[in-house]
DNA sequence: CTTTAGCACTCTCCTTGTTAGAGTGCTAAT
DNA sequence: ATTAGCACTCTAACAAGGAGAGTGCTAAAG
């Protein structure tokens, strides 16, 4: 589609502007990269690309700027080889991730923080989803006057701990007759199923004569509807030291639409399908908030199946090998931890 | 120590910059508070509070702005007489936090967004701290290789709920012995005591010549050491729409100082100390990331004992009244929710 | 003796004008 | 096909001027 040549200049570009924002000029190219073109031809150039779409001109007789889609396409066309200050950034990472791999609690936490530390955008990851996982066991521990604390023991890497509000109080043998019930009729399914059959169960109430069996239903129906996942951000400070971010209105939009955990959830909910890294450009986000910015994404898995997801989001004058490199090593990282030795 | 024309003077003058920055003058006092003092007379008592260091002239021939201690007189003889449209406000909180009450897990979560909602500026909460909680009943359940589940069940409203990992895989027989061993043990204890009490057995190894032992410790070191208390914080995009967050390094100063947890929580540990709710004004403030802000706190009990406190962080010129009326009734509420039927 | 009216003065903010600099697009030469 | 040269355009930065708001002071009124 474009030859070598349009190809080195759009680069040049891309990544003139990724390191200081700002309209790139003709002379500036000649300067920094020694292609042995004079900034002539490098206009005509410029202009051709601008006229396929790759490049803008913020007004007349000012530098060009890459569009959505000139980096689409220089990150399509990206050379897998790394840079070696990519690598250097890989190796820091992997080291980091490597000291808090023992820490299972918060991991999922802290790999979102290195993320936006390395990259100096905003890291994002969410606790694995529970669609797929199965039930191992449910606890029900007797807590307060008419609470229960309910503790969910799943086949993945996921306990759920809850607290839930009775009718009335129940004692520590009723609760251990209902646990019973539960563990042995639903173990080995999954949340999801069981979410699925409870709900089936209860409306047809026939069967809920049994004080016991509704009573366990009344608790499953509370504790298999609610998926709590958890949303991770960090580095919210470190873009707003990018020139990127001088507009307190799209900051604050964007900060809004984070803010919401259920709107990052659905769309890392959606990264999860996919596999690979993920990247969007600007206009092409799905979210008219994140239409500013860009977004690169990967999932991580349980062995084959992806669980969950993680992102990072900057401006779209991001530096994109390198973000794509952060993202895609943290993803095989969590990975492994979720697959390693079941 | 002021009189009372002066005292109305100084009311007006923030009223008035409460409900929009920029400095106020004597002319508009006129028009906007029938005090029936000519403008003259009125710059004449305003240069008087400039010299008692409660207002200041931002530029000569400006009008007059609050300094801290101006909204410190001010806060410190606020009447209690709640206004109208702070009534209205409270009992729209109430409201708001009776629906959310009955979901345990969220609910201070949810209390810091309906703090940051109905004041528009950031809400604070943290979890209860443990250190008086005393242990009820520890759970080990074998979870991954290499790795349990604890359950740690405290007579207070808070279950602790981690992921350790061992050493070596470790038997449910022997898990149930070892829980068995910490429960008969330490059960009854605060978690602060018996996080000595381990450290101190540690260091003291000739005990630990026995293997269950020594196994219960190391896990009980895991487990007590760490307090995984959270802090939720809502509303940082309320705060954007607020004219005096335009400069975007004191935002990113202050996201920087949110994003540690660790501050937040010790300052708010403080605060949990105190009793009643506390308003720092700007250079009040400890922190010097803050001290462009003003802070209004409160704890909040389980019963009589303070075990944790929410805030909100507002600019200094902050709407007071209303923030106090909205920490002093959420603390109180959640008190009520943690000191409910014991 | 306190309060008020009047007036000169000051400072900011906004608008306008000007200039320097950077970069392009075109044309003609290589 | 490429390049040098030149006229043209646009922005960013600075300066100058005027409007507006508000003060401080002084002298008069209550």
């Amino acid at each position: 589609m474009l030859d070598g040549r349009s190809k080195q200049i759009l680069e040049a570009v891309i990544q003139l502007y990724i390191s200081s924002p700002g309209p790139v000029g003709s002379r500036a190219i000649t300067k920094k990269f020694p292609i042995g073109l004079s900034p002539a031809t490098i206009r005509n150039i410029m202009s051709d690309l601008e006229d396929m779409g790759f490049l803008r001109q913020p007004h007349t007789s000012a530098g060009r700027v890459p569009t959505d889609s000139g980096y689409r396409y220089y990150v399509d066309t990206l050379t897998t080889e790394k840079s070696e200050i990519d690598a250097e950034l890989s190796s820091e990472l992997i080291r980091k991730l490597e000291i808090i791999r023992t820490d299972v609690n918060s991991f999922l936490d802290n790999a979102s923080r290195m993320l936006s530390e390395l990259s100096h955008y905003i890291g994002i990851s969410v606790t694995p989803n529970t669609h797929h996982a199965t039930l191992s066991r449910i606890e029900l521990i007797p807590y307060r006057k008419n609470q229960i604390a309910v503790m969910l023991i799943t086949d993945e890497a996921v306990i759920r701990n809850r607290i839930i509000s009775a009718e009335h109080e129940i004692s520590r043998e009723d609760l251990n007759r209902l646990s019973g019930y539960i563990n042995e009729r639903y173990a080995g399914h999954t949340l999801e199923e069981i979410r699925k059959t409870v709900v089936a169960e209860i409306a047809n109430d026939h069967i809920l004569c049994d004080s016991l069996i509704s009573e366990a239903m009344a608790i499953c129906k509370n504790v298999f509807s609610v998926s709590d996942s958890d949303v991770f951000i960090s580095g919210l400070s470190e873009v707003l030291t990018l020139p990127d971010f001088c507009d307190i209105e799209r900051i604050r939009r964007l900060l809004k639409t984070i803010e919401d955990k259920h709107v990052i959830l659905s769309l890392l909910e959606k990264i999860s399908s996919t596999d690979g890294p993920q990247v969007f450009i600007g206009s092409e986000n799905p979210l008219d908030e994140f239409k500013q910015f860009s977004f690169v994404a990967a999932p991580y898995c349980e062995g084959t199946r992806p669980i969950g997801a993680i992102a990072i989001i900057g401006p779209t004058r991001m530096n994109y090998s390198q973000a794509i490199t952060l993202v895609d090593i943290t993803a095989k990282f969590i990975t492994e931890i979720f697959s390693y030795s079941r």
